[in-house]
DNA sequence: CTATAGGCCGACT
DNA sequence: TAGTCGGCCTATA
C-alpha cells in the first residue's frame, strides 16, 4: 500500500501527532516514528515531511534524530537543532545524543 | 571507531 | 521510463 503524500494523509497526520507528543527532553529517531505512525518502511519520508515543516511550526522537529542519536542535519541547521536540544537539558556531545538516556521510549 | 551491504520508498530529473 | 537522491535502518565485519 503506498501512502498518500497529502499533507492531509493519515499518515502525516500521525507522525505531526507523534512528534507532537515527543516529551522534552527526550529524541526519537525517523524510524522509531515511522514505526508508531504505523509505516515502518517510511523512515525516509518522515524526514521528507519535517523538511517540509513551515518555520514558524509548533512541532518539536529538533527532537527528532537518526536512530543511533546522530543529528541528521548538516552545518547550521544542526547547530540550531543542538541548541534547541541543549536548552531542554538534552546532553549533546560531538552532533551526538546518548539514546540510552534520553531516547524516547514508552512505558 | 569505520566500512560494506542490503533494504526501503517518495520526489525529482 | 529510468536513474538518482534523500534530515533513514539494520546487520555484519
Amino acid at each position: 500500500m503506498a501512502i498518500n503524500t497529502d499533507a492531509e494523509s493519515d499518515f502525516a497526520r500521525a507522525v505531526y501527532q507523534l512528534v507532537g507528543s515527543i516529551p522534552a527532553g527526550c529524541i526519537a529517531s525517523y524510524g522509531q516514528i515511522a514505526t508508531l505512525a504505523g509505516f515502518p518502511q517510511h523512515a525516509r519520508f518522515v524526514g521528507k515531511l519535517m523538511s517540509n515543516l513551515p518555520n514558524d511550526t509548533r512541532l518539536p522537529w529538533w527532537r527528532v534524530l537518526r536512530s543511533n542519536g546522530e543529528i541528521a542535519l548538516p552545518g547550521s541547521a544542526g547547530e540550531e537543532q543542538r541548541q534547541r536540544l541543549e536548552k531542554e537539558g538534552v546532553l549533546v556531545l560531538n552532533l551526538r545524543v546518548s539514546v540510552k538516556r534520553f531516547g524516547w521510549r514508552l512505558d
